[in-house]
DNA sequence: GATGAATGAGGCTTCATTCAT
DNA sequence: AATGAATGAAGCCTCATTCAT
């Protein structure tokens, strides 16, 4: 009777350790041997499932960014462009809460972006599906009458850095409510704005 | 008769290397031997203006958010409220694209605040009375009859999220003219929502 | 019945691998785990068979040496004393030809020899019996007249030395074929400088 | 008035402790903490001078085996070949004696050659400039007819491997004057077998 | 003030060895 | 017997900081 994949399980655990050590201590204060004590194993354990605290640090820097692409499918689903941003929206608020105690990791992988070919690689793939997706649902929008003929690229890039950005903003001042609450108000704001008039239409 | 300040002028040199080195090579890579070769002086010399790397670190930030701070003061100027805050975004824009080459560090920063009270409490600060004079100036407009009656709080958050967040993305994909493109664009775009429609005010 | 004692088979399989991994990497740098991989066991059999590291290399060298002091009987073989020395050093250069590859191993023990007791011993039992056996057949071919009264003593230790010479240059510069020309070459010298010229004894 | 180059001083300082701490240690078990506290500097002193341990070993070597090449410029100077060759001889004794306590360096160096590029070099280097003067030593006698017409570079190897191999037997059995005695018989015994007969050449 | 050699605590990583399965 | 995951001691090296000159 086989055990259940112990590696497996174990990478897990490492990375969640990992995850929640060096967001709390930061990415170049942690040390592998807070990570080890987190995760409940030695030191040299961690270097059975990760070749390095770079490599570590790779590994979880994907499978933080990954839910966030995953939730992209939410804006290539079925209902009105509309719907479309508000279920996306709605979700990555809740990965974005879910985050608050791990946010200072995205920080420090931006900083980390520009002298780390894999983090950066990581990024930039990440904002480019963002971009895309977003832009793919406004075009959608555009040309089911839902929204005025606006410059699809420019929105997309506006909508995301909002989201961003008030990610950035909880980070320094971290009101948890004020997150969901100014999200849902950015993207009123936004849908308001290119929404087109009932009347007009007619 | 002392010559003009000259530890002044010196503390400025290591200042603006300080920046160029831990912006080159990030606030935790970057050793304090570098920034010596960086100013031209020994290592002994920095710890004679600055008491330790960390005190060097609090500085170096708050000299790089002291422009945006003061930059401020626009939109508390003469004009329209459209105009106070075009004005405001060009400097800032204009700003932004100096920083260019120095925007890891906002990341550094900002990755720090978490951890680091001293750092915290300087982008807590620049971030509220960020706030405070885009709500001022949103309000102005909407006493005038320029803007529709917005909820200013909330489209103050908005627009600095968005410039922000703009920044964020100009870091991982540095194609250096959308930046000052896609921030204009923003601004007009939220103007346009908000300003008040000319015709229905008669 | 038992299998064929298969404890035996696997110790030596091992040793062999062992002697193959240290030779190619060095006594000090090669791993208990680069050993397993090439014996195709675990790490931990190798512990089931060799108590620690040490007791491995021990077993090793002694295999190591052992052919080489198993080849001095020759020289107390049948025939003239020169008959001996040549049919002795023939199946030496033999030896050290298989021995090419493993070579480094040899140094590696003279290295550690200063610091390790039970390789001193084994080194040092060696060059005796060696020497003991050289001074035995050089003074059987003195005593029949084949040879010059030479001091065997010093005749003795200059072989030894000449043919460990000649595996040491071969190491550096391992002109695969140099090492059994030089080898005979340097007999004869030897020999033609110590036979009794033929004349001379009527 | 500056001080005597404190850093050349410095240099040979920790270059001498580490010939005496990888002597007695070995190669590869001597920390540089040991070199550190053998030298009377800090570990973190180590590396101002040297960039890590295989630079200082590589250091170490070239400066042991420097004066065994110097000794060889004896091989080119004045009188008979006899002469040169006994000067030589006497010169590279008495370095060896002096080696004595450094002995296992030279078979580490051996040890390590074929896995390090530099080190390999090195005794390539010095082994073949040996050779070299010694076939010019020898092919002079032979010119003069001081000796025999021999195969000089057959002669040169035999006599490069004789010295290399009594220091070899020397270290595992360090009776400190035999090197000297067996040394010297050596090369007479050498000397006699190559020596024109004096009658002969009327 | 200025220097830069020296320090040593501390981090990352390796690897011989153990032991539960 | 065999395995290989786990351990943790130990080594190399870095770098913020100090201090004698």
């Amino acid at each position: 009777m086989p055990r259940p994949d112990v590696s497996a399980q174990r990478t897990a655990e490492i990375l969640a350790a990992a995850t929640e050590t060096f967001a709390r201590l930061g990415l170049g204060s942690a040390r592998m041997e807070d990570v080890a004590a987190a995760a409940g194993v030695s030191k040299g354990t961690l270097y059975l499932y990760f070749k390095s605290k770079d490599a570590l640090v790779a590994a979880l820097l994907q499978a933080l960014f990954a839910p966030r692409t995953e939730a992209l499918t939410l804006l290539d689903g079925a209902g009105t462009a509309e719907d479309r941003l508000t279920r996306y929206i709605s979700a990555t608020l809740a990965l974005l809460e879910g985050l608050q105690s791990r946010i200072s990791l995205v920080f420090d992988a931006f900083a980390l972006a520009p002298r780390n070919e894999a983090v950066r690689q990581l990024m930039a793939d990440h904002l480019h599906a963002y971009h895309a997706a977003l832009v793919r649902t406004l075009e959608h929008g555009v040309a089911s009458g839902e929204f005025r003929p606006v410059d699809t690229a420019q929105v997309a890039a506006l909508l995301m850095a909002l989201f961003d950005g008030l990610l950035q903003m909880a980070a320094v001042d971290p009101e948890a409510a004020a997150l969901r609450t100014r999200g849902r108000g950015a993207l009123r704001f936004v849908l308001d704005a290119i929404r087109r008039p009932p009347g007009r239409s007619a």
